[in-house]
RNA sequence: GCCGAGGUGGCGGAAUCGGUAGACGCGCUAGCUUCAGGAGCUAGUGUCCGCAAGGGCGUAUGGGUUCAAAUCCCUUCCUCGGUACCA
């Protein structure tokens, strides 16, 4: 034992942690055997990155507690498969090549380049030898080879859409339309709607199978989320015709979807949308001028504009009458923005009696509002309406409806719809919110979608032989953001693949988000050339044992790929038709200033500056001990001095056990009441009981708790550091257990230690991250006694120690007596007496 | 607007099942120590009253349920994510 102060080495993360990575790198540590039937497999998957440049402390936030997974699964003989790759097309690259004159590629290739060194320096047990990066033809082609196999299943197809669109720079997205008046961000012109012919992938057949989550352990929010965004809606499809009137003979059919065809007769006016096909032939001459201001109006506004429920409502009449099958009365059509062309039939029946929408548009415009459906309670006639009785109450009765009077609404549902059934104005019909995904984008860095437009054979698939589809290498955007492919001849003019004349290509290329719908596959054989999976591995490694990532991802990456993965099991190419069997979105961490990071802001924190001031480890320890992982929040690095000074604690702990602090008078020596005995079994309960806890929020993912614990234990430890029981086997035993846990998270300054360990005691090298987790010793870990709040009236006034194990009674005699109590109850008897919490807890009730 | 998440000390956060509010860390205060370092150790630190013992108040807001509410229910406000071409 020494006196004074041990001058034992500081920890030096900037020669230690390169030293570690290298040899972990030589040895293959994190080589996954995806062959080996010996150790069960745990594919653990984090949503790759997209290589924006903008590299910062937020990718790490991801993939440091990802990586600590990896590494506490290997120490319970899993056979983790931990990949990496970079979803490397996009639109950032583009407009880095407009902006600086650089090829994308170029920009995309170094920025992924810097990434690759930096998640290195991290110490991040990734599996390199699998890396897939999307923009290589490698990977790309089997993009167009899947497409190309939706497009024979029926999957793919082709029809015109809207899209945003720039004079001067094509097709804008949402973040490239600025301001309330929505001009182009780059050259200010005023963003218009133009209908193009686009590719799209057919998802909504898929619709019902996508709301079905059983066997899927997935956070709720996400489950919730997706289901709305598929919204699935029960209801029928009516048929409305048009009536004659002067300028137009009338008879067109009108279907319009309906989720209430209860209120049929409570229809007092039809709404179109604006973009109906009718709305030209039904307009009459007289309202031509204002139906057409209104039409351009509406395609001027975004669709999040257009379906504001507290915007004042607009609308104009078009001069023309529907016939409502039910009882023959004619009503207005009417346009309104609120009625949009891609849900359900893209015209409504409106019941403002029924539906708060329909209420404030009769409202505003004097419409008739006609009561269909009463609650039961409300008796007699009603009053005037308030507010549309949106209600669905298994009592509610229909009114005002011929024959169905009285009847229950939900068995008039079925009546009406059956009797129109059966002159075959109506159906039963199911619609979803959810729209098919348009594929096309109108830009060049991306995968070019693989057909030819043939004057004589029409759209033309490249042949599988022909693939990949490959992108010119040189490209001149002609600082324009419109798409350079459409002015490359080279590339635009190709022999049919069928009748060998002259055709030209499809210029559009593909969603990135189709890169991403079924990259984990392809990590598992990225270089395998018969297809775009190796079936016998996939077979094995999916689903996905474990997927983490943002929670941005809900719905359209999340749901995008278990779209995939169906359509891809419907071509016969995997077997499995869920991607990700176990979901975790972490949260995201923000700027200083509270905003998302990135360079325009200038609020990003460059991980490189703090790992050369703190060490790898520190990083790591402070990103999860932040706070819980699936929050996030404003990045702030006040807080990590103290992370260092763990890790520092902890290196004094196990160099140098037998060191005092000259500063504190009482080390050295054991605290009061203590003897060598006493606190060795007090060093293995606490090593013990945190060992239980800290595997519990290893499981839970609960990152932030778990560095607490550890440095509690790693204070509690201290006050035994320099005392008689330093060096015991139970310390040793302690501190084993203390690098075990640790090394997950900080597995440089774990590794380090665990090596000098072993040095010391002259065995042989062994990695810590090949070490098994410690089992628990349950005896060791068990308290005898608790301390015991007692509160009166749920006021705690008063704590006591009991052994563990003390009946109700006995507690109860103990607690009654305590002079606190005794003075809380001034005098009153205790009504009665709760022992809450399985006796974690007692409460005192009186009354008076 | 709609869908989802969140709001707890000066700050990040803990309280996992309705049962001790504030673990752990930052910051701050005091003391110690001296390879004088932005080092290390020890103690204190929600707030108000009080010398203290002790007590009042306290988890965005207002209400409710309960022996007991940060936690469950309803109101309002604020922040973040998504809203179909950012990824």
């Amino acid at each position: 034992m020494t006196t004074e102060r041990t001058r034992i080495e500081r920890y030096d993360p900037s020669t230690v942690e390169p030293r570690w990575q290298a040899r972990w790198a030589e040895l293959g540590l994190y080589r996954t055997d995806l062959h080996d039937a010996t150790r069960p497999p745990y594919y653990l998957l984090t949503m790759y990155d997209y290589p924006s440049g903008d590299l910062h402390v937020g990718h790490w936030y991801v993939k440091t507690p990802t990586d600590a997974l990896a590494r506490y699964h290997r120490m319970h003989g899993d056979n983790v498969f931990f990949p990496v790759g970079f979803d490397a097309f996009g639109l950032p690259a583009e407009n880095a090549a407009i902006k600086n004159r650089i090829h994308p590629a170029e920009w995309t290739y170094r920025n992924i380049e810097n990434m690759r060194r930096q998640l290195r320096s991290m110490g991040a047990s990734f599996d390199w030898d699998s890396e897939v990066v999307t923009c290589d033809a490698d990977y790309y082609r089997w993009n167009q080879w899947l497409f190309l196999r939706f497009l024979e299943a029926g999957l793919a197809y082709r029809t015109t859409s809207p899209v945003d669109w720039c004079p001067n720079d094509g097709t804008l997205a949402r973040e490239q339309v600025e301001g309330v008046d929505r001009r182009c961000w780059r050259c200010g012109a005023k963003v218009e709607k133009r209908d193009l012919a686009q590719w799209f992938l057919r998802i909504t057949k898929y619709a019902d199978e996508l709301l079905e989550f059983a066997g899927l352990d997935w956070p709720e929010p996400i489950r919730i989320m997706q289901t709305n965004w598929i919204g699935r809606s029960e209801g029928a499809e009516v048929v409305f015709t048009t009536a004659p009137d002067d300028h137009q003979p009338g008879g067109d059919e009108l279907r319009v979807f309906t989720t209430r065809p209860d209120t049929l007769f409570g229809a007092t006016f039809m709404v179109l949308a604006p973009e109906h096909p009718l709305v030209d032939r039904l307009t009459h001459p007289e309202r031509r001028a204002e139906v057409d201001a209104y039409v351009a109006r509406s395609r001027a506004e975004t669709e999040i504009e257009r379906l504001a429920t507290d915007r004042e409502k607009t609308g104009v009449p078009l001069g023309a009458d529907a016939v409502n099958p039910v009882n023959g009365a004619r009503i207005p059509i009417w346009i309104a923005d609120y009625v949009l062309a891609g849900y359900g039939t893209g015209a409504i029946m409106a019941v403002p009696a029924h539906d708060a929408r329909d209420f404030a548009f009769a409202g505003k415009f004097g419409l008739p509002i006609v009561e269909v459906i009463r609650p039961e309670a409300a008796g007699g006639p009603g009053g005037e309406l308030r507010g549309a009785y949106v209600s669905k109450a298994a009592t509610d009765v229909l009114v005002n409806s011929a024959r169905f009077d009285g009847l229950p609404a939900p068995e008039a549902f079925r009546a009406i719809v059956e009797s129109l059934k059966s002159e075959g104005k109506a159906e039963f019909a199911v619609t979803y919110r959810i729209r098919d995904w348009l594929v096309s984008r109108q830009r060049y860095w991306g995968t070019p979608i693989p057909v030819v437009y043939c004057p004589t054979d029409g759209i033309v698939p490249v042949p599988d032989a022909d693939l990949p589809v490959r992108l010119p290498e040189t490209v001149d955007y002609q600082g324009s953001g419109d798409n350079p492919l459409r002015r490359d001849a080279a590339f635009l003019n190709t022999p049919c693949p069928r009748c060998g004349g002259p055709a030209q290509r499809e210029t559009d290329t593909m969603d990135t988000f189709m890169d991403s719908s079924w990259y984990w596959f392809r990590y598992l054989s990225p270089h395998f050339e018969g297809g775009p999976v190796d079936r016998a591995l996939v077979d094995r490694w999916t689903p996905v044992s474990q997927y983490t990532g943002g929670a941005e991802h809900a719905v359209m990456h999340l749901l995008y790929s278990r779209f995939f993965t169906k359509a891809m099991a419907d071509c016969g190419l995997v077997s499995e038709r869920e991607p990700f069997l176990r979901l975790f979105n972490q949260g995201q961490v923000l700027g200083a200033d509270g905003e998302r990071m990135s360079k325009s802001r200038g609020n990003v924190q460059d991980p490189d500056e703090l790992v050369a001031q703190y060490g790898a480890d520190t990083v790591r320890l402070f990103l999860m001990f932040m706070g819980p992982w699936d929050q996030g929040g404003p990045w702030s690095p006040s807080g990590i001095g103290g992370v260092a000074r763990f890790i520092g604690r902890a290196w004094t702990l196990t160099l140098d056990p037998h060191g005092t602090e000259p500063g504190d008078p009482t080390s050295g020596s054991l605290p009061a009441g203590e003897v060598a005995a006493t606190a060795e079994r007090a060093i293995r309960g606490a090593a013990h009981r945190t060992l239980a806890a800290v595997t519990a929020d290893y499981e839970a993912f609960r990152f932030n708790t778990l560095v607490a614990k550890l440095m509690e234990l790693a204070n509690f430890l201290f006050r035994y550091r320099g005392t008689e029981v330093a060096g015991s086997a139970a310390w040793d035993e302690a501190i084993a257990l203390f690098l075990l846990m640790l090394a997950p998270a900080a597995p440089h300054v774990a590794e380090e230690l665990w090596a000098r360990l072993l040095a010391a005691r002259r065995e042989a090298w062994r990695s810590i991250h090949a070490e098994r987790w410690p089992a628990l010793d349950a005896a060791a870990a068990a308290v005898e006694t608790r301390e015991l709040p007692i509160s009166v009236n749920g006021k705690v006034r008063d704590r006591v120690e009991i052994a563990v194990g003390l009946a109700e009674a006995e507690v109860e005699a103990l607690v009654l007596a305590r002079p606190k109590v005794v003075a809380a109850l001034a005098g009153r008897t205790p009504d009665r007496v709760v022992h809450a919490g399985g006796g974690r807890l007692v409460n005192i009730v009186v009354r008076g």
